[in-house]
DNA sequence: CTCTATTCCGTAAACGTTTACGACGATACC
DNA sequence: GGTATCGTCGTAAACGTTTACGGAATAGAG
């Protein structure tokens, strides 16, 4: 089942067959087909650890995701990018490999470990965080790779990122458009660059629109069902409680639903709750159907995967030898978890 | 970078440096703390090609994940259960690699790749299909795998497996004992195993407390949540529907619900819904809470790997040489989505 | 017919490890 | 003091590929 088996047996030498195999030009048209069927009736592959030894290539890109971001946020979200990642790897014969790591510390020994050990090609991290010393490692080792997210310093690694200042600036017009003037927002832990963008943009966008900002109306909790409840619990328990609130975490609103609904009160009719997360399947399904932003999550996971493919050597020139920093719109698609006049 | 640079700097055989990083006993513990420490300051570790050209082994199992799968049911079940698998695995130095695959046709195809090019030491795959050519494919070359449900013929290969004649039991006592009597079941494709025994397991149960099975009432539809909106307009349109409903998946509930809030039903109310999903976070946050089943997923999955663990040569002995095939129970957690009794 | 170019293929080195084998010195034993 | 044992280490082969190099055969040119 090696490679010299199956050159024994159709009476070769080995290195006609790697040729042959590999599409080499330099070998007859009539001896690369018997070699072809032969190694298709044989079912011989060749073995990955010879071949990546010898030219120091190994055909797999790691995703990196932690078990924090999979328990806390929205896992459909990973799934569709991890999809369209894998696709555009597909094409050049490059498999996608997912590792699921513990949250923090462990993160760097991870990375450094993939790296060292030569277990992928390049790497694509699902988040970065603030002072992430997973960027400056992997930029010291020049070891190719792109974050979902921009990092803190733009960073001049290839990324895929959303426009939130977009987005928020879309919330808060349709909002403020409905009379809203008490608007609330609930992020996870600004130590992720994107609740610090969302919070960044929610103040500028409320001042824009000349709506007082005030940081009681901003909780920083858990991303998942449980923090959305506490966090509408915390709401209404103001003396003067928020009218509108806007959960970038889809999961949070689930919780925040949840509450909501035990005391009596509607989604869209007493409380507006818009969210800015991707409108993955379940959102059209909520009761009342959720106000969220469409965005194409297949595509921008193709997107990111050429992205980190222009920055290897390998293919970069199929790619035009850019450095690929996106920011990606998207739309928003109003439902009726938000709309109402308030009075 | 490389051992041969490692052992120039500390003016040692390379055969020494290697014998020290692997722990071998015939190597003096003066030089094996140079080694390491030596090692550690250098950051380096052994190139995974080579170890595993020479060695035959790659410390690498790949987890199987049809994309059908991830997009049709609830992704946090397999994140939950691949959490338990890596960290069983991470105690015996080996990595789990997530595999998303399109599903049917070209998942026999990956896994000849995985296994001809060695590109794990052992396989667990997700699901099983009606006469899965993939197991007789890893049972014909003796590749070591497992499998999340057990397969149509039992098999010779480790599994785990939910218990879904108790989980059906435990379902329709206790909706019998609400007065239900025409009690629906949706589920999925039966060509899944899962689903097949499922509704084996409904047909026995119905009769076992004397009720009529009516084929009507079982539809076989999408597990996601259209598919449970579909089915549930379905159900609400026949002259005489259902009282009781129980979805298997949990996220088809989400649909459900969707559809009797749309038409100014609600559940627990006008019509029961009984989850046999696992009991992961949105159930308790859904409005009303779902009744369904509590599972110790991240157990679940540390087990699966501990079974493969036993199949595989090289651990066998660690845990009892043993074919380990269970069935998991759990255990109804009762809540208000069907807690009503029919007159 | 000779010389050169071309086409095709075989040979062998190299990739970075691990490990069987043997060697060396030191210690222990009679 | 000779011999066996032990602890430690160096040497070199092997894992399965790919590829630079060179050689043989054929074709083409003069």
């Amino acid at each position: 089942m090696g490679i010299k088996e199956l050159a024994r047996h159709l009476n070769i030498s080995i290195g006609t067959v790697s040729r042959a195999l590999n599409g080499h030009p330099e070998v007859n048209a009539e001896t690369r087909k018997r070699v072809l069927e032969a190694a298709a009736e044989l079912g011989y592959a060749p073995d990955q650890a010879g071949r990546s030894l010898r030219q120091g290539t190994l055909n797999v890109v790691a995703l990196l995701l932690s078990t924090d971001l999979t328990s806390k946020t929205d896992t459909m979200f990973f799934m569709e990018l991890s999809r369209g990642i894998q696709d555009q790897f597909a094409e050049h014969g490059l498999d996608l490999v997912i590792h699921l790591n513990k949250p923090d510390l462990d993160m760097l020994d991870r990375v450094k470990r993939i790296v060292e050990r030569r277990q992928a090609d390049a790497l694509i991290l699902a988040e970065t965080r603030d002072n992430d010393p997973r960027l400056d490692y992997l930029a010291g080792r020049g070891f190719p790779f792109a974050t979902m997210g921009r990092s803190w310093s733009g960073g001049t690694h290839p990324w895929m990122d959303l426009d939130f200042d977009f987005a928020m600036r879309a919330a808060i017009d349709r909002l403020a458009g409905f009379g809203h003037r008490r608007v609330a927002l609930v992020t996870g832990d600004p130590g992720y660059r994107l609740d610090s963008m969302l919070q960044d943009a929610f103040r500028r966008e409320l001042a824009g629109h000349g709506l007082v900002v005030d940081e009681a109306l901003m909780i920083k909790t858990d991303t998942h069902e449980e923090g959305g409840y506490k966090a509408m619990t915390d709401f209404l328990a103001m003396p003067e409680p928020p009218t509108a609130v806007i959960f970038p975490h889809y999961r949070a609103v689930v919780g925040a639903y949840s509450y909501l609904s035990e005391s009596g009160r509607q989604p869209g009719r007493d409380v507006a709750i818009l969210s800015c997360s991707a409108d993955t399947a379940i959102a059209q399904f909520m009761a009342p159907p959720l106000t969220c932003f469409r965005l194409d999550l297949y595509g921008l996971g193709r997107r990111l995967a050429q992205a980190l493919l222009a920055s290897m050597p390998r293919f970069a020139e199929s790619y035009g030898n850019a450095l690929i920093q996106e920011i990606w719109p998207w739309e928003l698609v109003g439902r009726d978890s938000d709309g109402f006049h308030v009075n």
